[in-house]
DNA sequence: CACCGTAATTTTGAATTCATAATTAAGTCA
DNA sequence: TGACTTAATTATGAATTCAAAATTACGGTG
């Protein structure tokens, strides 16, 4: 029998490697106002110029690089300033993805939602932070894929990146981290029970904390780095 | 004494071509589901291709073109799928803007976009559909505006782009037309008022309401074209 | 004439090249 | 030594070139 084929379309180069840059940019091989190594990268990935430029344009639209003109591309750094203007975008783009999921989410989508909850618990328990993140955003990510609506996660996941660029970003004391545990029970009670009002109302509370998480963590990074 | 200086940054070529490429497809000159006719946009623009395809990645990330691996460059089309799902995105951020536009516009401001609803309301008695949609797209711009987030302005244009690829998307009755200004009479008196949450959800209305009459609208043309 | 297969042509994706701007290095002079 | 020029080097932006894929044109066959 034949065997199974390969995907027809393979991804174009720069396509391909908008999703590699962009990792590098999350996890911080690229550092938030560091310059682009534009051929080092070339070298690396085993392309030219041209489609690596083609990947940097796209990226400087989606806001994680920054383009000055005859001077090359800089990753783009976090400010105080983006997140308390991401955060509420970002707040809204998930209060409506709440919303949405509970109009159209099956039964079976909610035992995954509550069994990544769990799991989610259990790495609270164990104070592993990497998991945590880990399950956390897949937890937000199921939601907003039973929200049924391709252009919400297209913008909800380009603002995410923003934002997660730089993991470290979040300022998880043990109170906030318990207050965000907290948050999530409420989330998942409001998605099990499909009030799409008051999950829309938690998503947006559950994004303002974590915007003053962050904002507080950035201001002490401030501090300490001498407002560099 | 010495002349006003020439802006210091010109924009690189690329990013040029983003907007021109973007007035393009708008005023339907580069028409939905048509291919980029790349080299004769080069030609025209004085330009070679390298820039070109560059704007063109970034159109598509942006959604206005499609780009299908070997074959080119095509101009998507405004689909009902895409409709339903780009108006609920487009209402959740303009409710944001709304709400923060509120909190954050000034006296001035306030007459400016009092200045233009009455221009507007002049408009719809002339029934000059053509200034009507530009003074309309203003008040929205200038709310957007007055809610000082630059990442929220950014996002909403992005998606207004694709929905104000073909105006003539909008359907026009008389009837809807009336209710539009109506909606519109309830925006201005909120935004007086400084009520957020009121102004907020009469823009969520404003924009179903729109969706609603774009999804009629396309239906209507789907059976005249005989499904095409 | 319709259908299929093959060759010529065009288009596309990506590498290379080239002119120009920016940066670095070297040299000059107080 | 240190500020200031100027030359060498490197990096950037964009045009050009080139190989591969897709499209079109052509010709044979039933």
């Amino acid at each position: 029998m034949m065997q199974e084929t390969q995907p027809i379309t393979r991804k174009s180069l720069h396509h391909e490697l908008v999703d590699r840059l962009q990792m590098l940019i999350i996890n911080g091989e690229l550092a938030p106002g560091s310059k682009v190594p534009e051929k080092l990268l070339c070298d690396r990935f085993g392309v030219s110029r041209t489609p690596l430029r083609e990947a940097l344009k796209v990226l400087a639209s989606d806001g994680l690089v920054r383009l000055e003109p005859n001077r090359g591309a800089w990753i783009t750094l976090v400010t105080q300033g983006e997140v308390e203007e991401v955060f509420p975008v970002l707040g809204a783009l998930e209060a409506l993805s709440g919303e949405l999921a509970c109009n159209h989410i099956t039964d079976a989508e909610i035992e995954e939602v509550r069994a990544l909850h769990d799991q989610m618990i259990i790495s609270y328990g164990n104070r592993d932070l990497d998991a945590y993140f880990s399950i956390n955003q897949r937890i937000h990510r199921a939601i907003l894929l039973a929200a049924r609506n391709r252009t919400l996660t297209t913008s909800c996941q380009a603002l995410s990146l923003r934002m997660q660029r730089a993991r470290y970003l979040a300022n998880m004391t043990e109170g906030r981290w318990y207050a965000a545990v907290q948050e999530h029970e409420r989330i998942l009670e409001f998605l099990v029970a499909r009030n799409g009002r008051k999950l829309a109302s938690t998503l947006i509370d559950h994004m303002d904390a974590k915007r003053a998480s962050v904002v507080t963590w950035l201001q002490t990074q401030e501090a300490t780095t001498g407002h560099r």
